[in-house]
Parts: structure tokens; C-alpha cells; sequence
DNA sequence: TCTAGAGGAATTTTT
DNA sequence: TTCCTCTAGA
């Protein structure tokens, strides 16, 4: 198996395996925390092994270990291990833990990173072998949406019947099943306007290379094209990386898997960790096939499940494993655990999502009572236009909470905009980046005058700015537009003049003032203008990390997040995508239905592959929760400002029923339904689903309360639904407990006196935060 | 050139 | 319903 020298005391060590055992005293530790599985993982290191790792199974563990095991072992310099993940936060979570593993002889990783930012660092070293020269700019979805309609423009397409969007997506599509514009299916070519797809392709690339640009999809396709047409310097990669490691293995798309292939090929020790179960990623491109397939295209690969849950109790375990066991394709893993059965997880109706939000809310109230910190809880929801109520509701009721996810940082516009201007002033050949801040702020240079630009700039063959220095030589604008122009050339020479000279977060401070954009959004009377000049100063406070402004625009093509503001006690809102990797003690799951979740247009585009990837979403989702799940379902949902009628989801038919509580609630539909009358949405209907009725005769029927799998969970059954019955008590009392003058508590707002009652909304003056209109269910007796 | 209003579309998201 | 994009008119 191995022919490790400190394996153990039968082999005597060689003085140099002691001396560097000698260096690093905790050596042998580091392995000792592993179980048998994952312990497996971490010491196969020679050879294709594939880790199929379960959702809370200790993947990154197994990670880490690995890579500090064969630079401990003295198998591999860092610099010999090429470590791939999908994303920055991956990245640098795991250059974190290794350094907490082996110190600082893990620093120094050069080549552990996303696919994106290791391909742009080959290529860069490359780049005039595929066409570009080495300082190429690398851009984000609206450039390329841009620039794809120029090209459209260019070949007389009407971009409204084939807008810019679509072609980005299927060049995408192509670009991620690695597949180059000659590579192109002819069929799937001609379907694009009128069969131009292909040429719009070519030409897109042709205008790529004018700008010295690249997207995303390039940094792994020019990889490829720059192994395959110099095998020399293939094999010198294939040889420099000793050991490979993937991570998230089951995201990869096609061209990643032929880029990890291509370097493999000759050492073939590559480590692929994921888990099939957990791809969600299949519309962008992401192929589950490539996990699913694995052993057949690395013969004689190790396989090693990591099967023990160390994160959810057996009860949601449970739930996640009957449910994940519908997929047809997957490779078959069951998680287990030796933690309690636990809470079951729960199931409760609302009559409309209103109401399901504020069930969330109380339920949430109710448990923040119970000394449960917020930030241990979730709620996670399919699509975000699910979060407007929830949000809705959490703002009513003063629950604090933060959205995960969403426009990142770098994609905001005044980020792209204060970017822009740092890239033009680098790089005056940056059109697309002239052409973003050419009018922004607004200093009358409009259509006309930048079409003029295009065609001086097209003449002589020289970027826009160039063109711009010329063309305010010439009379052809306009006295006004040329002298507004003269003043935007001449501010961008001085900038870059100010470059050599100044610090650089200093230069783009000036920058940023002096081109008036600052002033524009000091201006701007908008909600969000405020939050706007507060990320152009975290921009510029970020820029001082790094050594230059060079150095900080390679940087941030590739990486840019908003730093969170750790540390409240809040609870977290976001899509189950981004819940990915993430765990809480309690997790909310509202909105399974059908249509809703699984989701109507997953089915219809991809039919049984998108239910299933629907499953594994909803197997990801469950299995975020370490002790409470809590699913609902709106009989009622507005979708796209329309009422219509929905039925819980087919999922919820599919849990085990032991491992399922279904909280009732027949209040809550009897109290709305006349506002409902034109809707001909029969309850009764929903009502009369499988998974309503399985529903129904679970909480009548006498389950054990006990899992399939071994019931050490003793005592279960006796009376699961206490917690859910206070709640839903209190939210459907018809008749308030206080009277007017009550003296009445709030967790919030603390001591008060009852002002007013409307149903179950209590007016209170509380004797710190004034008058608030409350919901009974959070006040107690003071 | 700018801005208000119409019209149309409306998952999931990283790099 | 709401958000975004494009167009028409000032």
C-alpha cells in the first residue's frame, strides 16, 4: 500500500524522514483526528482516487489533511501540489486550514486556487503562444454582453429577436463544454439567428483578441488550446504537478474536465473530492457525468465513501437520505450518524405565503426565546423572489437578518464604473472600459459622440482614447462635446501620470473625485446612494492590500467580495444554491411546491435530469440543518403579482414518514379563506394530494418516531409536537390574551403597556422604544 | 442629450 | 407585482 517511512515503528525512519519529523513535533497528530474512512482519503495518495464525500462527512478535512500529509511526508513541495476549487471563499478557506495544520510551510502555495485564477496565471506566462499579449484583461459578464452587441450590431443581426443575452449564454454554454468556434456543432450553430451562431462566435473571438481580452470561459479554453498545439509545455506542467487535488469535483463542467485531464495524463495521481449527491450546478454547465464516470476514465481508481455524518441528527439524516434515494443516477452513498434521532423534521402548511413568512417569523421569535442564537439559524428559499416576504415580515417584526448572496461586490455599478477608471488610466487601450465611463457621470458626450470616436478609432486602427486625443484636434464636434471631451483625455493623462508618483489607493481617490463621480452619487437622492459611496470606500480601503494598482486589477478581475460584517446575531436569509457548504442549527425550508420547488421550469427544460438535480437540491438543503429542519407550503402564492393556487410539493411525499412531524394548522386556512373567494383554488383540492394525505395519516397513525437505521433516539414519539403547538396556538388565537392597559414584555423592546388590539396585533407603548404595533405572539405577560 | 413612461420578462450563480 | 430596457418626446 504505502511505502511510507514513518509509518510506523517497524520501519526504521530514514534520518531525513526524522529530521523532518523533528521540525515539526505535532507530526504524527495530524492524522489521528481522522476516522478510518477518512483516513483512507487522506494517505492513497498515489494514483487516481476518487473521494465521494457526503454532506457533513468532514470533506475539507480530508482536503487539507491530504495536502499537509504529502508535504509532512516530505512526498511534495507546495509548490508540486496543484489544488483546485470552484471559488475564491473555497480557496482561501482551505490555504487557511492548512496553515493551521502545518504552519508556514503551507504558505507558500502557488498553485492552489480556483480553475480561473490558475488559468490565468499559466496563461499570462503564455500568452503570445494563443494570441494574446501577456497583460490581457479579463471580463466580467457585462463587458461581454457589451461587446456581444456590437458584434450582433456588426453582422446586421436584429438584436431584439436574438438579444446580446441569449448569445452570451450559448457561447457560454459551448465556451463550458470546451468547445472552440470550429468545434461547434454545426446543428446547434445554425440555431442561433438563423444559423449565424457559429459566426458570431468567430467574430466575437476575433474582437476579444483586438481588445487583448479574454472571458471567463477563455481561461480554461486557451489553457487547451495552448497544451494541445505545445505538447512541450504540457509536459512540463503535467511534470511540475506532482499531486492534483479537486475539489467540488461533481461542479466541474467539461472543459475543466479536460483541462485536469490533459495535466493529469502523465502522473495520473489526481484526487477528485465531491459528492454526486450535492451537484446543483448543472445549468451552468456543471456535468455530474464527470463524477458519475470517474472510475471508467481513471481505471484502477480508488474510491473512497465518507459516509459518517458528523453534522445533523438522525431524524433530518434520515428525511435526506429517503429523499436523495428517489435519484436514479447517482453513485449510492448512505450517510449515517451517531448523534441522536433528534427533532423530526417538520412539515406545516400555510394558507399563503404571506402567512408561511409569518409563521417563519413567530417560529423564529419563538426560539430566539429559547436562547437560540439568530445566526444559528437559516431560512433558504429556491428563488430569491421568495425572500420579499420573508423580508417583509422580518422588517415588520424587527427580526435582524442578512441576505447571503446576492449582487456581488464586484458586479455592483459603482464598483464596475470606479474600475473602469482605474483601468483606462492603466491601460489607455481598455475601450470597453472607456466606453463604460465615457458619459458616467453625465458630461454631455452621448451616442453621437461616441460613434464619431468608433469610426476615428476604427480608421487609424487606435483605441478610443487615442482616437479621443486626436479627434479634439479636429473640429467635427461640437464646441461643447469637444471641449467636455478634451477635459476627460486630459484627466486621464494627468492620472496616469499621478500613478507613478503617488500611492495608489491616494490616485484613485483623486480619481474618483476629480472625474466628479463621487460628486454624482453625493447628488443622488436615491435610497441606495448612500450604500453606494459607502462600497466606493471600502474600494479604495481594499486597494491598500495590495502592492500597487497593477497588482489590484489583476486581483479583482478575478476576486472581489464585500467584506461581511462578521459578528451580529442575525438570521440568514438566502437561495439553497448558496447555502451550499454551510450549516445551522435550524434551517427553514419554505415553499415546497410544486412548480415552485421542484421547480416547473427545471422539469420542462431538462425533464427527469432536472427533477433529480431538483432532489439533490432539496437533499442539499435538508442537510444543511445540524438539529432542526422546518419545511412549508403555501397553498397560495403569488407568482409574478398573480394569485395562484399551488399544491405542496411532490418531495414532501417522498420523505420517510418516521422521520417527518406534520404540524397542523387548520386555523390559519379557515381565517383567510374569504379573502380568497374569486380564487377558484380548492383547498380541498390541495388537500386531496398524496402528500397532504400521507401527511395527515402520519400525524394520526402511530409511527415509532424511530429511524430505520438503529433507534438509539429512546423516546421520541412520546410528544414531538409540544414545541410547533405552542406556536401555532398562539398564532391563531382568535381573541387576544391582554386587555387594553396590560402590562405586557417584548424580547426587543422589553416592558410596556398595551395601548390598543386589533386581532392579534397589539398596539403597545413600550416604556424605552415608544409606541409599536406588535403581533401578540411575541409579548408575554410583563 | 436626457428623462419619463411604456412594454416585456420574470430560477438557481461562480469566475 | 416589480424590475429592467428601450423608445419617444422635450
Amino acid at each position: 500500500m504505502m511505502e511510507d517511512r514513518d509509518t510506523g515503528p517497524s520501519a526504521p525512519a530514514s534520518i531525513a524522514a526524522r529530521a523532518m519529523a523533528a521540525l515539526r513535533p505535532e507530526s504524527a497528530s495530524y492524522l489521528s483526528g481522522l476516522n478510518p474512512e477518512q483516513r483512507r482519503a487522506v494517505e492513497a495518495t498515489e494514483g487516481p482516487v476518487l473521494v465521494l464525500a457526503g454532506a457533513g462527512t468532514g470533506k475539507t478535512r480530508v482536503l487539507t489533511t491530504r495536502i499537509a500529509h504529502l508535504i509532512a511526508t516530505g512526498k511534495a513541495r507546495p509548490y508540486d501540489i496543484l489544488s483546485v476549487t470552484f471559488t475564491n471563499k473555497a480557496a482561501r478557506e482551505m490555504k487557511h486550514r492548512i496553515g493551521a495544520l502545518i504552519g508556514p510551510a503551507g504558505e507558500g502555495m502557488p498553485w492552489l486556487g480556483t480553475f480561473h485564477a490558475i488559468g490565468t496565471k499559466i496563461l499570462r506566462r503564455h500568452a503570445e503562444l494563443v494570441g494574446l499579449k501577456s497583460d490581457f484583461t479579463i471580463l466580467g459578464t457585462d463587458d461581454q454582453i457589451r461587446l456581444m452587441k456590437q458584434v450582433i450590431a456588426d453582422q446586421n443581426i436584429d438584436e431584439k429577436r436574438w438579444p446580446a443575452r441569449a448569445l452570451a449564454h450559448t457561447i457560454d454554454g459551448w465556451k463550458n463544454r470546451g468547445l472552440s468556434p470550429e468545434q461547434v456543432p454545426p446543428g446547434e450553430a445554425q440555431a442561433f439567428a438563423f444559423g449565424k451562431g457559429g459566426a458570431l462566435y468567430t467574430a466575437y473571438q476575433a474582437r476579444l483578441a483586438t481588445l487583448n481580452a479574454v472571458d471567463f470561459g477563455d481561461l480554461l479554453l486557451l489553457c487547451l488550446k495552448l497544451w494541445r498545439e505545445n505538447p512541450d509545455i504540457l509536459r512540463n506542467y503535467q511534470d511540475r504537478f506532482k499531486y492534483i487535488l479537486v475539489d467540488e469535483y461533481q461542479d466541474t463542467n467539461v472543459a475543466q474536465y479536460l483541462w485536469l485531464r490533459l495535466l493529469a495524463q502523465l502522473r495520473k495521481n489526481v484526487a477528485c473530492v465531491g459528492d454526486d449527491d450535492q451537484s446543483i450546478y448543472g445549468w451552468r454547465g456543471a456535468e455530474v457525468d464527470n463524477i458519475l464516470r470517474f472510475e471508467h476514465d481513471f481505471p484502477g481508481a480508488t474510491v473512497v465513501r465518507l459516509e459518517r455524518n458528523y453534522r445533523s441528527t438522525g431524524h433530518i439524516l434520515a428525511a435526506a437520505s429517503g429523499l436523495i434515494a428517489k435519484n436514479e443516477g447517482r453513485l449510492g452513498k448512505t450517510l449515517r450518524t451517531e448523534d441522536e434521532a433528534g427533532e423530526p423534521v417538520t412539515v406545516s402548511g400555510a394558507w399563503d405565503s404571506e402567512e408561511e413568512a409569518r409563521q417563519i417569523a413567530e417560529a423564529i421569535e419563538s426560539l430566539q426565546r429559547r436562547q437560540h442564537p439568530l445566526s444559528e439559524i437559516a431560512v433558504l428559499v429556491r428563488i430569491s423572489a421568495q425572500m420579499r416576504e420573508i423580508e417583509d415580515r422580518f422588517v415588520q417584526v424587527g427580526l435582524p437578518y442578512r441576505v447571503i448572496g446576492g449582487p456581488r461586490f464586484y458586479e455592483r455599478a459603482e464598483i464596475r464604473d470606479a474600475l473602469a477608471y482605474l483601468r483606462v488610466t492603466m491601460n489607455g487601450a481598455d475601450d470597453l472600459a472607456f466606453e463604460r465611463i465615457f458619459n458616467t457621470p453625465k458630461r454631455g458626450l452621448g451616442d453621437a459622440t461616441l460613434q464619431t470616436l468608433h469610426a476615428f478609432a476604427r480608421a487609424d486602427r487606435i483605441p478610443l482614447l487615442a482616437a479621443a486625443g486626436r479627434l479634439i484636434e479636429t473640429d467635427e464636434l461640437k464646441p461643447r462635446a469637444r471641449s467636455m471631451l478634451r477635459g476627460l483625455v486630459e484627466s486621464f493623462s494627468r492620472w496616469a501620470r499621478l500613478i507613478e508618483s503617488k500611492p495608489h489607493p491616494e490616485v484613485a481617490q483623486t480619481i474618483l473625485e476629480e472625474s466628479g463621480y463621487t460628486e454624482m452619487w453625493q447628488k443622488d437622492r436615491s435610497a441606495d446612494a448612500a450604500g453606494r459611496l459607502e462600497n466606493l470606500k471600502e474600494f479604495v480601503r481594499s486597494m491598500e492590500e495590495f502592492p500597487d494598482m497593477a497588482g489590484f486589477l489583476e486581483h479583482v478581475s478575478l476576486v472581489m467580495e464585500a467584506s461581511e460584517a462578521e459578528g451580529a446575531d442575525r438570521v440568514s436569509l438566502m437561495t439553497l444554491h448558496a447555502a451550499k457548504g454551510l450549516e445551522f442549527d435550524t434551517v427553514f425550508l419554505p415553499g415546497w411546491e410544486d412548480g415552485l420547488f421542484p421547480n416547473q421550469r427545471a422539469i420542462d427544460e431538462s425533464g427527469r435530469a432536472g427533477l433529480e438535480e431538483e432532489r439533490r437540491l432539496a437533499h442539499v438543503g435538508l442537510t444543511r440543518a445540524r438539529k432542526r429542519a422546518k419545511l412549508s407550503f403555501a397553498v397560495n402564492r403569488r407568482i409574478h403579482g398573480l394569485w395562484s393556487s399551488t399544491i405542496p410539493s411532490r418531495f414532501i411525499d417522498e420523505l420517510p414518514p418516521q422521520a417527518v412531524d406534520v404540524i397542523e394548522a387548520p386555523a390559519h386556512f379557515s381565517a383567510g379563506a374569504s379573502r380568497f373567494d374569486r380564487n377558484p383554488a380548492p383547498f380541498g383540492s390541495s388537500y386531496a394530494t398524496p402528500g397532504w394525505q400521507r401527511a395527515q395519516a402520519n400525524t394520526s397513525g402511530n409511527f415509532s418516531g424511530n429511524l430505520g437505521s438503529g433507534n438509539r433516539g429512546g423516546g421520541r414519539s412520546g410528544g414531538p409536537r409540544q414545541i410547533e403547538g405552542e406556536l401555532v396556538a398562539k398564532s391563531t388565537a382568535t381573541v387576544s390574551a391582554f386587555t387594553n392597559g396590560a402590562r405586557v414584555f417584548h424580547t426587543k423592546f422589553g416592558p410596556g403597556t398595551v395601548a390598543g388590539i386589533d386581532g392579534n396585533k397589539l398596539t403597545v407603548d413600550f416604556d424605552k422604544a415608544g409606541r409599536k404595533m406588535v403581533l401578540e405572539s411575541f409579548l408575554q405577560p410583563g
